[in-house]
DNA sequence: CCTATGACGGATG
DNA sequence: GCATCCGCCATAG
């Protein structure tokens, strides 16, 4: 296949249908804010892991935008694949700040996710 | 309509 | 660990 595969790939880029049948009336949004919710204190997860829990695999990035523009979420407790804080500058330094405000380890430029991540319950 | 960009992620070298 | 590329998506210009 020597042709550019702009489509198809590992990733399913449709929703999942359901989470456990009633979240379907809930905006992908409003998923998405609900499932960073659920994550407690002194844990963390990751913008494709939530993406994944809230029913929509691969949109890591739409989980980014919105955890950006919104306010009331436990936006610390988000981190890139592998435990990495993504953010830049200051917002970098608060972030790693209040995770370790509630208890949250680091190794190096790391969360030490073996011990911190917390796991959605599977659907 | 097209391109660039970004709190992303994974594969590959 | 670092650099590059590709895939996916919403937004901005």
């Amino acid at each position: 296949m020597a042709a550019k595969k702009r489509q198809s790939s590992r990733f399913a880029r449709v929703p999942q249908p359901r989470l456990d049948g009633k979240a379907s009336r809930i905006s992908p949004e409003g998923r998405i804010r609900a499932t960073i919710q659920k994550i407690p204190r002194g844990k963390v997860s990751t913008y494709g892991a939530v993406a994944r829990a809230a029913g929509l695999a691969g949109h890591s990035r739409q989980v980014a935008r919105l955890l950006h523009r919104s306010i009331g979420l436990p936006w610390q407790r988000v981190l890139g694949a592998g435990g990495e804080i993504k953010l830049r500058g200051d917002h970098a330094i608060e972030q790693r700040l209040r995770l370790e405000a509630e208890g949250v380890r680091f190794r190096g430029r790391r969360v030490d996710m073996k011990a911190h991540e917390f796991m959605f319950p599977r659907r």
